[in-house]
DNA sequence: TCGAAAACTAGGGAATCTCCTAGTTTGGGA
DNA sequence: TCCCAAACTAGGAGATTCCCTAGTTTTCGA
């Protein structure tokens, strides 16, 4: 692989200092840059094959530096390395012209890998962010939310009541069900969302907007 | 200087492999790891002279570890590296132990200038925190209200790990209590919040900064 | 229209959680 | 120093939740 020219991203110099190290290994830096404006000059300027940017970014975020970048600059290839690791978040990042997507709970050898898919032309996804869930999203996008299409009527009921902080018992008496069916559906849909407690139920609720953040 | 050991805690691989390189520059870095328990298992392990940290970790939190180090490893110089700026995080950590706080949005250069100041024994606080607020704040500071609500130490570790996910069994078997114990905790740092399910729990945390807003 | 797949319903038994009680440890203040 | 209050520890008993299975209803495409 030829080494590749990059331009990176992210508002946290520690971080960006630390990712150059990692990246010089395998590539040439041509660029640092802290905010979204300074960015879009900076590709102006020296026109990197790859810019690993963050979505969270002052000024412009990545995903708005995304769009703008495949308009204007439709060559360079765009490698988002970010902690969101939310579906919605993932989506958007393709649809604004991501060419690949990484976390920062990635491992750090992922970034190479990552690196020569996306100079291959080809595009690339953290394994920590499961594939088959997120080609279920990709389809359903047209409609402008969710990903909780997955879950049935049912099953939306129930996990809402849940995150609201209700018991299974008290689910059973609001949908005049046996608790035991109210149970049999959290199951099914802690399956379909690959998620294995109340708390990461209560979150992905609270990120999807079928409850609010507040407790009580 | 003589070059330092230093042990690096991040929950962030790719940050984690970043910062290491930027390190090794000045000092050796005899292990690296992703959560709280890993970080106390290693302390023992390897004895390093400072240890480099987050606070927002899985398992035990950098405040929590803080404590827990000082208590056994007095010799451990603790340097916080974080992106929570808040003024209750910072007094909190330099109650805990801490002999150093750095931002992730610090320059890099300051990793240098932070641990030299740690080896000669001063403390060190980023220039992104003014000091005089810091002071201020840590006077009139009457001690409970630090990070947050009047919970004792025990009862936010068991907030955290409910939060993030974990059953009773898994959060006793990590401290190293009866499940029963860990219930009391639960039950009481319920009552003083005025909560009443693990969804209610799981919000509080979320909105404190406790763990992040991601499931799984 | 028919058949199959998906969704919905719920029971049994084991594991876990809840609530109550009680002993031990710790950190100030008189 | 001694004592008290607060924090921490954990046991018992009953309620709830988890996991598996199975029957019924609904949906939808051939």
């Amino acid at each position: 692989m030829k080494r590749p020219r990059i331009l990176l991203a992210d508002d946290h110099p520690m971080v960006l200092e630390g990712i150059a190290k990692l990246v010089s290994e395998f590539g040439d830096v041509v660029g640092k840059v802290e905010d979204g404006l300074a960015l879009l000059e900076e590709v102006r300027q020296v026109k990197p094959d790859v810019v690993i940017l963050d979505i969270s970014m002052p000024g412009l975020n990545g995903l708005d530096l995304a769009r703008h970048l495949k308009m204007h600059h439709p060559c360079c290839r765009i490698l988002f390395l970010t902690m969101h690791a939310d579906l919605q978040y993932v989506n958007e990042a393709f649809n604004s012209g991501a060419t690949g997507y990484l976390l920062k709970r990635s491992a750090a050898t992922e970034l190479k890998q990552a690196m020569e898919s996306v100079m291959n032309g080809h595009h690339y996804i953290t394994p920590l962010i499961r594939k088959d869930e997120w080609r279920v999203t990709q389809l359903s996008q047209n409609r402008s939310s969710t990903y909780f299409k997955s879950l049935t009527p049912r099953q939306r009921e129930v996990l809402q009541l849940i995150a609201e902080g209700h018991s299974l018992k008290e689910i059973a008496f609001v949908l005049k069900l046996s608790p035991k069916t109210v149970d049999f559906h959290k199951s099914k849909l802690m399956e379909t969302l690959g998620l294995h407690s109340v708390a990461d139920l209560t979150k992905y609720a609270v990120t999807q907007g079928l409850v609010g953040q507040e407790p009580n």
